[in-house]
DNA sequence: AATGAATGAGGCTTCATTCAT
DNA sequence: TATGAATGAAGCCTCATTCAT
């Protein structure tokens, strides 16, 4: 599913293409701006991707790479889980920090209903994930029991996507992991039973 | 600052880019699809907009004329401030679905500095609101004290967001006025002295 | 032939038309340029004059208008008369001093042969009036025998051109009458017999 | 400063540009212009020329290149010199006859201060070169001296750029070269001591 | 693996002009 | 005598992509 064989010239690209769209949305990531951030000319560009929507998925699905191995490791572990899990949010976005401006950025790629499809069910895959820790921390008494998943999913990851969101429009003014840190001491507190 | 004197064929032309905003990005918010959605030429648009980029800063400025009269109103309301501006966010952007989709995501307008600075300003006016509000349910004893105010602000406005984005792109899927309740009383339960 | 009876606002029209090419050359010349620098909307012009040619051609023919009755006035009168014709020409200018960027600028109506061909006749009769004048001249023995006519309206035409092309180059920043009675100076020493 | 490395079919484009402007000013000088001429789409000179600017700017620079030389080599030579200089400005014209509509023409490009400013700085040039000369020519004894140099120039460059002039309004009508080298023998007998 | 040259589609904007009021 | 709203044509320029080398 997430194509992880890239070429070194097709990481270089995705890079790339991360950091244009980071510093100027989509509209700044052309096949022009990527050549000439690379040094090198626009149609040496397609002997590595097919075409600009090839890119624009690769990097999309790249996303997840560092975090995905994460979630898998820690779906059995309750709290402790939920809490690798925000942390490891914050230190996926700190080691790669353009991430922060288009990571939780669905509307970035709503011209193309492949990308936001990509980028949904990437979501989703994380509130399963979730779904599984929570639901085990409740039952461990880790986690309050008056609020369905559903809603302590949006107590939970709203402001860790408003911090990462903060930290992204702050050009990373703060120390995410600091404050990542006490986010979630927060998060303890007004959720523990 | 906002401007409100707008004609009907304003008006038109800023329904119509919002439209198109929330249903494709920026990218799909071109002269040319505004025209055609309005079932005019190109160049009648410019009888109207000096040119595009006043309207993007008419349409963002616009995302708020509805909301400030609230805000203004209850800002020395403490806690029962905090519920009514947390509720006018949803009653707002159900009254005007496309909101959804445009109305917290800032990075759609990453592309040029005056629209991403606008939107970041509007936040920073909402935070200072809110800040005011916050302390006094604090100093009321209806919010605990043992949270700043910053954390506070995310642990509140982050869910917000992110239950209007899964509505948005759940293409009003379910009932955001009493979603927020639920969510309202979640926050409640949680924030608590 | 050429148009005189224009009302107030045709003039005022003509007038600012001058400016304009003056200022930025024919691209400068546009119907909404005119009409903001007259205060007036773009569609009122045209119930002054039926097109923009209409105005292009007033403007070019109202460039004669005041230097007109001196050449038929002078026409038989020898040195005396091109004299006076010559200073004329910098008594015009100066009195308008748009007129130094456009007054000998066929090139700038290159684009309608309608213009260049009414400037180009312009040219034509002001040579024709000189001939009769410099023929006498000759005849008095005031001015040399031995360059033919042709000739010696450019030797004439040619520096008093350059001198007003350069005041115009230069903003008027120096005096053009006294020079232009320095060149005039010069032109009888070198030009008597 | 004057850039000379122009690829061929940059040469083309400028070679395309300079007889679209010398037909119908610059107004005729567009970019589709361009293209229809040279017979590829508009795009394509893009590859060529960053943009519009840089073509009538390496146009205005390349009215030069010939010319220049000649300036050069000659200004040390008094009275041949200026004979030299003069009779070599024909000898352009006359071998791209286009240059006779736009070479003396400052305010075809009046619209833009960075063109006018190219074309007035090489007039400066020109000045300065011939100054050099006709002192020398003074001292050597072979023009007279009760004229200052500033008038000396319009006497001789004026009428050098009326022929020019004419021959270009009158569409080649005549030998320019021939009546070049009357137009010199004319000036030798006035302005000699 | 890369380049130079080109293209069709489309971007924003201004032009002169018209028409109904 | 003027305006508000509109239009077709054209202006300059960028887009993703292709093709021959």
């Amino acid at each position: 599913m997430v194509k992880v064989n890239l070429t070194k010239r097709q990481k270089e690209i995705i890079d790339t293409a991360l950091n244009l769209t980071a510093k100027g949305g989509i509209q700044n990531l052309t096949i022009r701006n990527l050549a000439e951030n690379l040094g090198i000319t626009e149609p040496a560009i397609y002997r590595h991707f097919k075409n600009k929507s090839e890119i624009v998925k690769t990097m999309i699905k790249n996303f997840e790479v560092a975090g995905n191995q994460k979630i898998a490791s820690v779906s059995n572990e309750g709290i402790t889980g939920v809490e690798k899990f925000v942390k490891s949010r914050f230190s996926l976005v700190a080691a790669n920090p353009p991430l922060a401006k288009v990571l939780f950025s669905e509307e970035l790629f709503m011209d193309e209903p492949e990308y936001s499809e990509l980028l949904i069910s990437m979501m989703h895959k994380h509130k399963n994930s979730l779904k599984v820790m929570l639901l085990k921390a409740q039952e461990d008494g880790d986690i309050r029991n008056d609020i369905e998943f559903d809603m302590l999913f949006r107590l939970i990851m709203g402001p860790v996507r408003l911090l990462i969101k903060q930290w992204g429009l702050s050009n990373a003014a703060f120390n995410l992991i600091e404050k990542g840190d006490l986010l979630w001491e927060s998060l303890k507190k007004t959720l523990k039973s």
